[in-house]
DNA sequence: CGTCAAGTGTCAGTGGCTGACACTATCCTC
DNA sequence: GAGGATAGTGTCAGCCACTGACACTTGACG
């Protein structure tokens, strides 16, 4: 599974090219090459089957190496989920002000779902990060991880909309409240999605949706009207 | 602080007793001691300065022995807050099945505080378990673990909550969705309490209470009418 | 071209965790 | 109460993630 050097010229884009120097080029396809070696090994033999030895080898760099490029194992699995969840907090941002937070919130996570291809494809394939988010949800100490990132991105996103309506967050329960029953909705759909037999978008857009319309009627105390 | 073995009568109940032998015994009292010496060392100079050997060797075992007892690390920091979770799920089978499933899951967080030290103490002094809820959400590592923790337990209350209501789990969302926000709100008051000064179960209690109140509103697209 | 700095490999070491195996202590039976 | 079955423990060797130190190589730039 090693990865040579390809021609300067055929790199396409990648993250973040910055200056077009021969050293940062270099860098960026060893940390590209890191990044995907890595991620077919774990989609295919498992997250804690692939030993960070085996992705350096592949890439014939050292061990140490790969620790340059990632601060450990877990960073490489949550480098295209973090583009993911930008793209939603981009999306977020871009929601006239007239819509109530939690129409804000719906929208864009939608929104978002319809754009990912286009922000994601540079940095990784979509399928591959698909299986990856798989992996995610299926490996505990992974889940685990994911989860946590998950209350900082809340946390984000709390103060988001405290600012869109011009509240005082510490004052104010309500947006880290609205936000932690948003995300925890959001977390049943993708947790069920993991499961699920279909890995594409379309199907964890249909399945957020649908879930998020029923975050009202679970609320009520009466529930024999059905869903 | 080696903790020496005491005259077999003053063994202050501990876990679960099964049968007197005195392996039995022996085996209660080195978990013991493990347990409240690790849970020591991590409140007083945090988690991850602390090694496992330093804490098998508090007690006089061998490392080997402390992972006999602990399947990781992480396991003793748990062990009490295990006790914790399964007394608020009795509360919650407690409810009368009159009460709304929202209703009965925040009464059940409630009164499950106030009967917390007696359920509590014979496993671990209280003061000591709340110092230690602090190190979880201080922790980084510990705090991932924490909400997939979490996670687990709201998928065991969601099916709780679909048989009070006579639902099938997988075919209305309703028992997820409604515990996902539930406990998304639990988080954030968890998680401002670990911040705020008052570590008192008096504290939580009060914060919890407030925030599921704001819960409803939050919900709500017009926020101009102040929480 | 030569100097400087950035990037890399090697090495040694720590900490969490596991399997194997020999040893010791309780238990149970005769 | 001796003696064998069995549970629990210590020791040892080893894997893997991760880190600091240091020497070496290679692109950057005057």
């Amino acid at each position: 599974m090693t990865v040579e050097q390809q021609p300067i010229a055929s790199t396409g884009a990648s993250t973040g090219a910055s200056t077009g120097g021969l050293r940062e080029l270099k860098k960026q396809r060893t940390r590209d090459a890191l990044l995907r070696v890595a991620l077919e090994l774990f989609t295919t033999k498992g997250y804690e089957q692939t030993t960070v030895d085996e992705i350096a080898d592949a890439v014939d760099v050292s061990q140490r190496t790969f620790f340059r490029y990632f601060a450990n194992k877990e960073a490489v699995v949550f480098a295209a989920q973090d583009t993911v969840e930008w793209h939603f907090v981009d999306a977020l941002r871009e929601r006239p002000p007239a819509e109530g937070p939690f129409t804000a919130m719906r929208r864009a996570a939608l929104s978002a779902w319809d754009s990912i291809e286009e922000r994601l494809s540079p940095v990784v394939p979509v399928t591959l990060y698909m299986r990856t988010y798989q992996v995610i949800e299926s490996t505990p100490a992974l889940l685990a991880i994911h989860l946590r990132r998950s209350a900082e991105l809340e946390e984000h996103v709390a103060r988001l909309i405290a600012e869109r309506e011009g509240l005082d967050i510490d004052a104010d329960p309500r947006p880290r409240v609205a936000v932690a029953a948003f995300t925890g909705v959001m977390r049943v759909a993708g947790g069920l999605w993991g499961q699920g037999g279909d890995p594409s978008v379309a199907a964890i857009r249909e399945l957020t949706a649908g879930y998020l319309d029923h975050l009202g009627p679970a609320l009520a105390d009466d529930w024999r009207e059905p869903a």
